[in-house]
DNA sequence: TATATTAACGTTTTT
DNA sequence: CGTTAATATA
């Protein structure tokens, strides 16, 4: 092979000799980029400079001309991170990178999956379904069945499915687990049975879901020796980012990817694992030193991004935890900063005001909107922020929270895109055929289902048919002929025609536009724009076809983010960024940690939860500010809340307890109020704790008791569970609320 | 068939 | 509370 990037040549132009881009590491750093052969486990803390190790690791094979750039595969977990390191690979190596393998497992496993489809019974231009679609065909497949839906609800089916998926199991796989799986459970032990009929029904629909991605992927690599080895050779060197998150069918994917050359480097942190609800495995990580024998593990421990303070406050509230590797994350010691904040407040209402008003006096102090970001457990407790962002006039942006393609309309017009570059695309058909309503409802479908499955043919094709008989009584004849006659036109435009502006002439013919502009709701000028917005967007592609497959997988539009503006995010959502000034509303228990991860998951979810806490406050690089309030409004209801337990794990010498009224906006030199003082022992079944003001409450409350509480007054007692009462409030009505906020009366 | 009204339901996190 | 699914009516 001859030298890819001519390094002689760059040499005598003045180029920094190859060697430059390894001086601006540490020594462990440095020793993760150089080992490039055999296998490599990076165990990487938080900020600790791992994105650098990646990329300069890729940069070093490249410009030591170890590999091709398209020899090269790198996986991370999301899109956008994806497009970070490619950028970063790029500068340092100062030229484009385009032919490196860079994609999400699922971008990448599809991407492949398009070359073999034949061979798992898939046509190559397959289609990728999502959580909407899978829910309407689980649906059909549980009522074709007679199953109760009620008493079965697809999505419990779906989730088990997803865990079969995650795991790497096929229907068979599955079937020879055993029924003792909750999903093999599903309706009286036929879950087996239903994947089976899902997945067939799948294949029929030429489409795949996200699970499938993986597993046919795996399926494909299995049962052809031939393909397998013509993608062990392809990559010469895999690197996977996140590695603590990958599940089991991405952990054998990779080892088949691997086995051959075992060029295989993966980078994580036990410590920042959160998606073990969606198949995530940890053990991963331990397993990779038995699966690749004598691989070599370096360890990242010094961190480059936080104060001290607050990786003091994320090391101790993370050491709560007992299923770790264990690492110690240091930092420089004149690096002190600011102690983390803890705040207590009323409500959600006053904990939007206090952290709007501190950030006014950040960006008064100069600090960027940008540099500060709102990390919340649930994406509903984004509203109320936005409200007071709106009400105040402070730029903000939702990260993640209404995606773009998620939209109705845009989702809506996707369809009509599918069925005219993809005829066979029935689940795209069935989406829009009477939508905008144009007299086809289920008589009028009938028939076309019927030709469908007599013939064999997709319901487009079937519809086309129809619409030359007399099947039909006139009107839903004519209409139904003028859709069909308009797939027909539209995709003939496209030859001719740029493929933004065939979807504006689609939208127009079909009435979908005009359905819309019709529309008097408040939402309909705003989707009309988002529409607009589609057309334009489209301008980004090649063509169709490339946009439906970047919708599929993408479903995230590229912001224009070049304005300066708050950032507000799930917790989730925001693992691998970083900000100077971190704001972790809503940590009270039942939201965080989260009531349900508790229940479902007992410790192991209390651990997720913490580890979600600790991802919070290692994104933040000079102030972390901790809130919580001690009522909350969900729904309707009003509901007491205590301070989350991760708030005592934080080390006192790291924090500093802020008055929870009548004082902000002074800056971050607060006086320190004692806290209340708290058990340090004793963490025992739910044992109440005391509580501010009433001072009152005790465990033990009776059925039917008439007790008081502060907001609602008084009632009585009509249900217990655990320190959770049901109350019929005299004026109040039945309330739920914690016992420690209510007193015997 | 399409609309209007009512009931039920749900909020954890996402490729 | 707000949205969506199911049901009654025009």
């Amino acid at each position: 092979m001859t030298d890819p990037f001519d390094l002689d040549s760059a040499a005598s132009t003045g180029a920094p000799p190859p060697n430059d881009y390894l001086a601006a590491l540490n020594e462990t750093q440095a020793e993760a980029v150089a080992a490039t052969e055999g296998p490599l486990l990076v165990l990487a803390g938080a900020g600790t400079g791992k994105t650098r190790v990646l990329t300069t690791r890729l940069a070093h094979i490249l410009l030591t001309a170890k590999a091709w750039p398209n020899q090269l595969l790198a996986v991370t977990f999301t899109n956008k991170a994806a497009r970070q390191m490619k950028d970063r690979v790029a500068e340092l190596i100062n030229r484009n990178v385009d032919d490196l393998w860079f994609g999400t497992f699922h971008a990448i496993a599809a991407r492949i999956l398009r070359r073999h489809a034949e061979l798992v019974g898939l046509k190559s231009n397959y289609s990728i379904i999502d959580a909407d679609d899978q829910i309407r065909l689980l649906k059909q497949v549980l009522s074709g069945r007679d199953i109760d839906e009620k008493r079965w609800p697809a999505r419990g089916l779906l989730f088990g499915i997803e865990r079969w998926k995650d795991r790497g199991m096929t229907p068979d796989k599955a079937a020879a687990e055993g029924a003792d799986s909750d999903a093999a459970a599903f309706a009286d032990g036929r879950g087996v049975e239903l994947y089976r009929a899902y997945q067939e029904r799948l294949l029929a629909l030429n489409a795949a879901d996200f699970g499938d991605l993986l597993l046919h992927g795996l399926t494909l690599f299995t049962g052809h020796p031939d393909v397998l080895e013509r993608w062990q050779k392809q990559f010469r060197y895999i690197l996977v980012d996140e590695y603590q998150d990958t599940n089991v069918a991405q952990y054998l994917w990779l080892r088949l990817l691997a086995q051959s050359h075992r060029n295989l480097c993966c980078v994580g942190d036990d410590d920042q694992s959160i998606y073990s609800w969606r198949g995530a495995e940890v053990a991963n990580i331990l397993r990779f030193e038995k699966d690749f024998p004598g691989a070599k593990i370096v360890r990242l421990e010094r961190n480059y991004r936080s104060t001290a303070h607050i990786l003091g406050a994320a090391s101790g509230l993370i050491s709560h935890n007992a299923g770790r590797l264990g690492k110690t994350l240091w930092t420089d010691a004149d690096n002190t900063g600011e102690k983390v904040a803890v705040q207590g407040v009323w409500d959600g209402d006053e904990e939007a005001r206090l952290v709007s008003d501190q950030i006014e006096a950040l960006r008064r102090d100069g600090e960027r909107l940008a540099e500060c970001a709102v990390l919340v457990r649930a994406g509903f407790q984004t509203r109320a922020f936005e409200e007071r962002f709106i009400t105040i006039g402070l730029p903000y942006m939702v990260v993640g929270g209404l995606r773009f393609y998620e939209r109705q309309e845009i989702r809506d017009a996707i369809a009509y895109m599918r069925v005219t570059v993809q005829p066979d695309n029935d689940l795209a058909f069935e989406r829009i055929v009477n939508l905008p309503k144009r007299g086809l409802g289920e008589a009028s479908l009938r028939p076309i289902y019927k030709l469908a499955r007599d013939q064999g043919l997709s319901l487009a094709r079937a519809a086309a048919a129809i619409a030359e008989t007399d099947e039909l009584r006139p009107k839903p004849r004519a209409s139904l002929k003028a859709l069909t006659d308009g797939f027909e036109r539209w995709r003939g435009l496209l030859k001719t025609v740029a493929h933004g502006d065939v979807v504006g002439i689609m939208l127009e013919d079909s009435g979908y536009s005009e359905m819309w502009r019709r529309d008097k709701s408040v939402s309909a000028p705003g989707r009309v724009e988002n529409l607009r917005e589609l057309e334009r967007a489209l301008g980004d592609f090649e063509n169709l076809e490339e946009f439906l497959e970047h919708v599929s997988l993408v479903m995230d539009m590229d912001s224009a983010d070049d304005n300066d503006m708050v950032n507000i995010m799930t917790l989730h959502s925001a693992k691998g960024l970083e900000f100077d000034n971190v704001f972790l509303p809503g940590w009270e228990e039942g939201l965080f940690p989260h009531e349900r991860a508790l229940m479902e998951n007992g410790d192991a979810g209390l651990e997720e939860e913490r580890r979600l806490a600790y991802v919070g406050l290692t994104r933040a690089r000079k102030r972390a500010g901790v809130l919580f309030a001690a009522n909350r409004r969900i729904y309707n209801q009003w509901q007491s809340s205590l301070p989350s337990r991760f708030i005592d794990e934080l080390p006192g010498e790291h924090v500093i307890r802020r008055a929870a009224v009548g004082l902000q906006g002074g800056g971050l030199s607060e006086q320190a109020v004692p806290w209340r003082a708290r058990r340090r022992a004793a963490p025992e079944a739910g044992e109440p704790t005391s509580v501010p003001d009433t001072g009152a409450g005790g465990g033990s409350f009776a059925l039917g008791e008439r007790i008081f509480h502060q907001k609602f007054g008084y009632g009585r007692i009509i249900s217990i569970d655990g320190n959770k009462l049901e109350v019929a409030f005299e004026k109040a009505g039945v309330k739920k609320v914690i016992d420690s906020f209510v007193v015997a009366a």
